[in-house]
DNA sequence: CGATTTTGTAGGAACTTCCTACAAAATCGT
DNA sequence: ACGATTTTGTAGGAAGTTCCTACAAAATCG
């Protein structure tokens, strides 16, 4: 065993399969900025995959729907023949209907995350199957992340909502000190703070959000 | 001017068009996560982009060619007519010919990155065209990005190429300085000089440039 | 062989993260 | 109205990280 894996023995050891190299790319950084995510390997076909799954013993599977030499579906229910521990998320390219999702449910599928969802969606269930359960983002979403994070918004005190606004116009940690009349230590407490209660853990995702909820843009 | 522009006046004013949140989503944690990008508005649909760029003010426009309700071009024309000094980099579906890169020029893109490129290549020449200049991607690469990288790697010293071999397997610094016999300080050092060599500013492009490098995985 | 560059190593200052602490203010339950 | 509890505002400690600088030894160059 790795030293990955022996630091972190819940370490989610990940497998990707994504046809378009950007988007592959965007992923595999997303989830690699996260500590306990293994990459065990990644394919642009479904083909490509079965051949290097037994080798590579992923505890998790992402694989798109829509490839070019296969469908998703059949690349992964070949690769829940191989080993029926595994955990798959299937990236749909529309949102499904309940009948196919239970179709895939049927076929072992764990979780169902549509491209038209966000890429928090997809990192929160990853997170979700890990421990074995099932997740159907597409139908049972526990609420629209950003929705969560629109009322957790309103739930930020006066002076969390002021330093939130700084901090997501890139506004020096040091100048919000000065301008708030407080220490650096203090405004750091209050990133802590919102970071918790919004859900966020980097400064895009409270960027991101910021900039959303003022201007009602495309979501 | 507010706070980010004027604390950044090489600020690059970014605006988004991309169909798939998933993707949108993706690129645009990667792009915020450089301190001089500003997001200054996102869009799924080309008219959605045509409604709001005036109120933006961007400097630069990314938008897909494969949107729903438009051709990525053609938006771009018009966005071109309204601002000619828009900085467009155009996403592609698949690599462009030479006849249709020649077209795009002529409209006054500034490059093509297409899906099948890595993102690094777009933050690349995103960082290229925000001075004006025009770069393509699909057939001008200055040198694939990941033959740059493995060159590089190739000029490291033993010591760096054993401390990025540990770091790309998330081994703490301080076991890392431990094992090798060096103090903390020393293994940061290596860290700065591996990440400037390859070209790198993040654990997680280290992280999968050796994964990469050592599986020979689908590039 | 002397000059220059690279490597190996590590410290300083400032910043960030994670955690803890405390008084005042606000809220809750009776 | 009042005591109990929670939240807010504020900030420090310890450890880790970033950015920069420094120096001797080793390697390379001309």
């Amino acid at each position: 065993m790795d030293n990955a894996s022996r630091h972190h023995p819940q370490n989610i050891r990940l497998y990707l399969t994504v046809g378009q190299r950007l988007l592959r790319d965007s992923l595999l950084f997303q989830l690699l900025l996260h500590d306990d995510v293994e990459l065990v390997g990644e394919s642009e076909t479904g083909l490509d995959t079965l051949n290097r799954l037994e080798a590579a013993r992923p505890g998790v599977l992402i694989i798109e729907e829509d490839l070019l030499d296969n469908d998703g579906l059949t690349i992964a229910e070949n690769a829940l023949s191989m080993n029926p521990t595994l955990a798959v998320l299937l990236i749909s390219e529309i949102t499904v209907s309940a009948g196919r999702l239970a179709i895939y449910l049927e076929a072992g599928i764990k979780a169902v995350v549509s491209k038209h969802q966000s890429i928090q969606e997809l990192i929160k269930t990853l997170f979700y199957i890990r421990n074995g359960q099932v997740y159907v983002g597409t139908l049972q979403t526990p609420g629209n992340n950003a929705g969560e994070a629109m009322v957790a918004y309103r739930a930020l005190s006066r002076r969390e909502r002021e330093v939130a606004q700084l901090m997501a116009r890139r506004v020096p940690v040091k100048d919000i000190a000065d301008q708030l009349g407080v220490s650096c230590k203090t405004v750091h407490s209050y990133k802590d703070r919102i970071f918790i209660k919004l859900g966020f853990e980097r400064l895009p995702e409270l960027i991101l959000f910021m900039k959303r909820q003022s201007q009602g843009a495309a979501a």
